[in-house]
Order: structure tokens, then sequence, then C-alpha cells
DNA sequence: CTGAAAGCGCTAACAA
DNA sequence: TTGTTAGCGCTTTCAG
């Protein structure tokens, strides 16, 4: 049987070629647009091409030159609207550059995420960005770079890979948060995450622990005194952190100010505060991280930190397709983007009980 | 030169073979888990592959057995709440499965839908998980079923392609609101939606359509006179449908009860209710599909309309991968789940002004 | 400008 | 059980 008979159902370049009546490598030239072709054999190929509904074999062409013009990306939720954001903004500029996008959940795991890396690797995507889970556990990422797969961090920094990131200023955000509370008269000020602290704080991801530095700095700068019964990490489970906010709101020496890592969080706080019948800004003040939509919906509108998602992302995946055309040499470089603090109506100088 | 030189950096299963002492295909057979092999063959091989950090490339694989063991998912909004939440089930079951994912955002655009469709095929996924952006340009999924790729609809139902689909009983659900609604004492009840109506009704997708006819159907079912200035429709642009809600808002006759197709509109309504003085559930009642997070942070909380995404989202998977792995003759079939009707705090007996 | 032929890394008959 | 031999559909020298 001879190589060129119908296959099945997809009609191939050789397909074309016959139809056309030409070489299956002048075929393959016009077809995959690259190298010589006269205007006739073009012509006469395209033709046969559009009748025959011809669709090129990505798998085939990569196979062949060894690159996928695809990036992996690999994050810890998709369903936080955060990297929801990201997303899509990557996969905007991504597209734009002539770059496909293939994604992978894992939920803050980092079994999930060593398989997620190796998957890509088998795929063979051109390079990966990457928001690691851990910033210890990083050794599929050291594989992934011995395997000649550039990645670029995406919202977490991780020093010992020396890698190339993208973040925010998170110090810079949560220090400006808090000073703004010790501007308004706010003394007892506390810091809410729903991290686990289990291991200590190098165990934290690198926004999370750069927000809780940023707070200790802004409050010694105003000469208050840290007191870490006002830093408060859950575990992942709102319910337990929901438990602790409502103690430290009933203690003797509640908290006047209230700083949540994330908008998730703060939908954890502003529940406790209704139940325990706290309301903002006459009883306590808030900020939260992240400009979700809703959190000009409540009453009163919250005061928020706003990240540059967008740009954020844009940066990542140029950084990363700068990487993959050519720029293997320059050394790694960690970029940090403002966020901006927006004031709404949930800050107000402390009551006094 | 030999075919068999080290090629460069990724180590291939001849490599590991010749490591190994043993021929190419006992190796491809051990490494690829098929076909026999002798357990010290295996022995040998096993080592060899580990040694080199043999990683098999999946596209050397899927050339070779024609598929890709990859579904392609087509969804309208990642940012959108409900399909993040779906695209995370999707891929945790296909993952169960032994499938990978990979993702394509199209803006509700359908030229965007057309291309990213054409790149999946392209990529030679087995099979797609769509949410057409329009029930009626659809020729590229026509195009799709017809190079032999499978696909599934995900929330939207297209009768004209006679597809399998998985979605949501919206009907039923917006007749029950409706119904809640009249229950309560209701006669001017709204539905707001962030759709175009351009072109008519069918233009819109079946989840809006089929909410509108059960809008209308539970009105009717209640005696209650259809009032098209009730039903409000945008064009995906929140600060003009904002000025729509806020005329009908301040217009003699007032609706006294609002069903918001999405949490977003319903952050739309939200607002508009804050700025022209109305409160709810003393002047106004509000229910909205998508129960969102931060639906029970707002005062009141809202009652809301659950959809079962995570069953939505298994249960597509699950009827997509049944038919890539054989089922290719049972006729296409429509599934439709229950949503819920969580009642909170937004609806009241209205006032009588 | 066009055609012939080799090869990307793997799977899959078939023979030994 | 193992080895041999074809391909999968495309790109890419290298001659013609």
């Amino acid at each position: 049987m001879k190589t060129n008979e119908r296959s099945g159902t997809q009609p191939t370049a050789s397909d074309v070629a016959r139809a056309a009546g030409v070489s299956r490598a002048t075929a393959a030239r016009v077809l995959g647009g690259y190298g010589y072709a006269g205007s006739e054999a073009r012509e006469l190929v395209l033709n046969a091409a559009k009748r025959l509904g011809y669709q090129p074999n990505q798998l085939a062409r990569s196979m062949a030159t060894g690159r996928t013009k695809t990036i992996g990306v690999v994050v810890a939720d998709i369903e936080n609207l955060y990297f929801a954001r990201a997303i899509r903004a990557i996969t905007d500029t991504a597209n734009a550059k002539g770059f496909d996008v293939v994604l992978a959940n894992t939920d803050e795991n980092v079994d999930l995420e060593r398989s997620a890396v190796r998957v890509m690797l088998a795929k063979r995507v051109d390079g990966l960005i990457v928001s690691p889970a851990s910033s210890v556990e990083v050794d599929h990422l050291v594989e992934a770079r011995k395997m000649g797969c550039p990645f670029v961090l995406l919202d977490r920094r991780v020093p010992i890979l020396q890698a190339d990131s993208v973040a925010i200023d998170n110090f810079a955000a949560a220090h400006e948060a808090v000073s703004a509370f010790v501007g308004a008269g706010h003394k007892r000020i506390a810091l809410v995450s729903n991290s686990s602290l289990q291991g200590g704080q190098k165990y934290l991801t690198s926004p999370v622990r750069e927000r809780l530095e940023g707070y200790k700095a802004a409050l010694q700068d105003a000469g208050i005194r840290v007191d870490s019964k006002l830093a408060i990490f859950g575990a992942g489970d709102n319910d337990n952190l929901a438990r602790k906010v409502r103690n430290l709101c009933q203690s003797e020496e509640r908290a006047t100010a209230f700083l949540a890592v994330t908008s998730a969080v703060a939908l954890v706080i502003l529940s406790v505060f209704r139940e325990v019948g706290l309301s903002i800004p006459g009883d306590v003040s808030l900020i939260c991280f992240e400009n979700a939509d809703w959190t000009i919906a409540v009453t009163p509108p919250l005061t928020v930190i706003s990240q540059p998602i967008k740009e954020l992302a844009s940066a990542v995946t140029e950084r990363l397709i700068g990487r993959l055309e050519g720029d293997l040499t320059s050394p790694s470089k960690e970029t940090l983007l403002a966020a901006t603090l927006i004031s709404r109506g949930s800050v107000n100088t402390p009551s006094l009980d």
C-alpha cells in the first residue's frame, strides 16, 4: 500500500500536493509559509488546500521544528479572581505574539504542581509561567530549567531559584495601607491572612510574607509596638479563620483596624463584623488587597489596594517570550510593580470605647 | 553521523535503549508501558531511564498514536466566576480520567472563538468542550465535527447543531424566582441582563433566552401582564445598563422586584439602588443568578439562584470522554440540571408608595 | 524555483 | 519475550 493513500478523514500536505499536481515539498512550502514557491504553484496549492479543507497538523510541525509555540501556565488557583485576570491577560498577550497557552491548576498543592510541570514538559511547551505553591519545594522547576525549558515566576518570588519574576511590591503596599490606618489615628491594627503559618514565615508565599513585613515595618516606623496577637493566620479554612477573627473582635483589647490580605479574607471579616455587631467605619476600619468588583457594592464601599494585574501579566509574558526568542544569557531579573491604595469609605478615626 | 547520536539535551528512548543495552523497541515498550517486556530487561531500561533523566515526548507519542489525550475547552469569559469554577471542575475530572486540558478564552467574540477552535484542531485535541458565544454562527463547530473532533456544549444549547450539551434548567429557575416574587405580593417585576437584544431574541445565548422565557411564563401563570419596559437588556456596557436601571427606578411605575441574570448585573443594580436611595428589602426586592461569595457579605444578604456548576462540569466532561472512548453512535443528548433558589434576606412584601 | 530524501521520537505490526 | 521495520505529517538540507 502506497504511503499517499487516503488515511481516513484529515487531509495531509501530501494529499494537497497530489491534488495540486506538485511535489510534497512544494506544497509543504506554501502551506507552511516558508521557502520559495512560484506564484502559479502557490495558486494551485492554495486552491487544492481550500478544496480539501486542509488543516495543518501542529504536532507534526512541532515534531519537525522542535518548537511548539506554546507556553504553559501553572497557577495556584484559577477560581481566584486575581489569577483569573492574570490568565486572561497572559493569553491575550501571548496570542498577540503568536503563542498558544495551556493551563494547569495546582490548588496550592506542590504535588499537583510537580505533575503539572511534568505534563507540560512532556508536551514540550517552549516555556513556563508559574506561580509556585511553595518557595521551598521547587525541584521540578530546577529540572525544567535543566531540560532547557525556561520559566518566569508570576506574582511570587523564590530567591534560591535565581529566576526571572514579575510581582507586586507588596511590602510597600502593606506599608502604605498600615500608614493610612496610623494616619487616621489607629494604634491597634490587625493583619489577617488565610495562609498557614506552619513551619514558620519562610513557608509563606512571598506576597504574604512581604505584606506581613510591610505591616510590621509600618508599625515600627510609627513607633507602635508589634503585637503578635494582632497578626492572624488561618489555614485555608474559612470557619477556622472566622473563629480567630471573632476572638480578636471580642477580646479586651480588640483591634480597631484590619488589613485583609485578600478579598476573600475581607469577606470572612465582614461576616464576623456583622455577627458581633461591629460596623464600618464607625466601630472598625478595614482595608483589603485586591480590587474586587463587589467591594464597591457593600456599605460602606471598601478602601482597597488595587494591583496592576494586567501589567503584571503582560510583563511576565513578554519577559518569557523574550527569553524564548534568544535572550538566554542576560541575568535573571526581578520586576516589582507598584500597587495603588484606593480610598473609599471603610477607614475612619477609631472610636473611643 | 549515526541517528543515535546525542542530539543535544533531551534524552530519547533510543538513548535509553543504548544505555541499557537493549533494542529501541524493548526500551520503548517498557517506557511507554505497552507490549511485553522481560523483568530483567525492564529493570535495565528503568535504571537507564532514571539515570539519564528520560522524559517521554508526548508530541511524538501523539504523532504515532493519532491521539493526544487532550481536550480543548473554549469558554466565553474566564474572568466570570461561573466559568472559572467550571474550568476548575473540568480539569479536575479530566485529569482524573487521564486527560489534559488546554484552554482558550473568547471574550464572547465569535471570531476569537473560531480561531480558538482552529488552533485546537491544529493541536489535534481529541475533543472539545465549548460554551459558544453565538447560537447562530457555529460553522466552526460543524467543521470540527466534520474533521472527526467531537464536542459537547457547556451551559449553552444550540438546537440546530444537534449536539450533546449539559446546561442548567434556566427556564425553571427563572420561573421559580419570579414566582417567589409573586408569592411575596409583587406585581411589577423586572428582569435585568447585560446581554444585547440586538437582532432579536434568537441571538441571545440560551441561558439568557430561557431565563427570559421562564420570567414571562411565571408572570402569565400568575395572571400578570408582561410589560416589555420591565425587561432590561444592556450591551455588555455597565454604565449604559446602570442608566437604564436608574430610569426604571425613577419612573412613575417603578418595579418593586428585580431579577438579575448574573451576579455582575446584581452589582450594577445594587449601586443604582444606593444612588437613588432605594433600600432592600424595604423598598425593593432582588434575586440574582449565581451564588457568588460576596452575596452573603452585603446587607441584607442576597437571595440567589445557585447553579450546580461542579456537577455540570463533571457531566460535560464525562459525556465528552464517553464519546472519545467509543460511544460515537448514540444520539446526541441534552442534559438539564436543576438550579436551587436560596432564600436569604433580599425579598420582601412590596411597600405601598 | 522545485523535487528527492532524510529525520524529529515514538508506536505498532510482524518476524525471529 | 525481543528485535526489525515501517510509518505518523511535517520541515529542511541538498541537488537538479
